[in-house]
DNA sequence: GCTTGACCTTGACGTAGCGTCAACTTCTAC
DNA sequence: GTAGAAGTTGACGCTACGTCAAGGTCAAGC
């Protein structure tokens, strides 16, 4: 006959799924009983049965519930809201992608003995941040010079921007670390570059005497500065604002 | 100074993230604040904003939070941790470009105008044919039972009827082609299935346990039947015979 | 001292799609 | 009559917060 039901248990099997979903599928909206029991037992026919293979079919291809509804209902186009799963679904792939990029090349630094958390925390850096202090510091000009600068650079030339600020970075605490003075010749050394970096950033514009301990100084005041550089290890910041203080006095001046 | 402190919404902000997140982290003992005043108020020091930007760092990585705890409290290396999760973003890729490809084809055949649903079935399917076996077999009863519940079929369920075969036919197939064994709990529940969608067919009448290893058994013996799984794949209708028969050991004795 | 507005607190709901008890009733079979 | 299988509704759990809601705190201006 075709008149058959099943029980809510008989039809989850036959369709391959759990009464438990059949239950919530009931309670959403998305595939009521054909028949409601005096005693409240759900029963399905072969039109709910159809209709549950046809959700299912759409669940296997990851459309939502609401989406499913809609199609079912036909107030929607089954294509399109595929097309648009679709789009759904290369977005998600994209972003796996690059994730699983990044936790690959960190992988392969952590290997190489790197310590994580370095230069990857600069990756998101966002200079924007900063643009008001530099506008107050060194005017409007130098900001819109130093932003464009960083614009017309590919994401390849400000990884290695940024790589060369992490070596020095480093360099300048592993000197700390080992005792070394801030006015030593090894750590001067490492303070010229830092100078050769900044004027890089800067366009060529080389900061003078007094700029120079300036920026040093923001080093330890700014919070956000000051964090960065102590991921190093602690008291970095101020080690290298010592360390810039004495080159501007020595070589700047 | 060192013993810099910042409100929340300060070092949200500096870090990039919301004070929402970091009650979150609070809540859930990720990052505590460094000091919390009488007024309730959450401080949070440098100390703080390094463990926050790791946090964050490796969040966008696609961490958990609970793997990052791990991670940060040092109770599990930040490689194995990394490497597992690539384990579990590789899978998901995986899947998604599963999707992608189910999604493309059903696309396509939408477009080429076919019936979703309604695919290529048992084409042809004349269930007289197999009239004389099924009386000798099951009796005259049982052929006249089912011959009047198929007549009884308007085509779309005709059609759905012999598609559910088809879909089962095809995931015997598909796993066989995988190397899964016939009484693996994955092809078990094919086995499942198969004998659901007999039980359909047979109005009813759930097939006992021999009835049921001599259905799968018919299915090697008659070459009409190897034929029409073969189809699928070579060795596929033995395969089906071999988990009917488990199934039938295990689950109908 | 009072108002305004910015910032802080805890508490609780919502999210997607069910899995998983829990407590209780019904049906089926011996 | 009683066990056991199967049914019901309710409600919590999961991820990582977003988003009100209701109310306390604090600095600044009048």
């Amino acid at each position: 006959m075709a008149t058959q039901e099943w029980s809510i248990q008989e039809i989850a099997r036959v369709a391959g799924t759990t009464s438990r979903t059949l239950r919530h599928y009931d309670d959403v909206g998305l595939l009521a009983p054909s028949r409601v029991g005096s005693n409240g037992y759900r029963y399905y026919d072969q039109r709910c049965l159809v209709r549950l293979q046809r959700i299912l079919l759409l669940r296997e291809l990851g459309l939502g519930l609401p989406a499913i509804a809609d199609v079912l209902d036909g107030e929607r186009d089954s294509a399109a809201a595929l097309a648009v799963h679709l789009e759904w679904l290369c977005q998600e792939r994209d972003r796996i992608e690059r994730q699983i990029a990044s936790v690959t090349t960190t992988l392969r630094k952590l290997e190489g003995g790197e310590q994580i958390m370095a230069t990857e925390a600069f990756d998101g850096f966002d200079h924007t941040q900063y643009k008001d202090e530099v506008i107050e510091r060194w005017g409007k000009d130098a900001w819109e010079r130093g932003d464009n600068w960083w614009r017309s650079l590919s994401d390849k030339d400000k990884r290695e921007f940024q790589q060369r600020q992490y070596d020095i970075a480093a360099d300048f605490a592993a000197a700390h670390k080992q005792g070394k003075a801030a006015d030593s010749d090894d750590v001067q050394a490492i303070a010229q570059r830092q100078y050769d970096w900044i004027a890089i950033g800067w366009q060529g514009k080389r900061p003078t005497a007094d700029e120079f301990v300036g920026l040093g100084q923001l080093y330890v005041d700014d919070p956000r500065f000051t964090a960065h550089y102590d991921r190093h290890g602690e008291g970095t910041a101020a080690f290298i604002r010592d360390a810039m203080a004495t080159y501007a006095e020595r070589t700047l001046r």
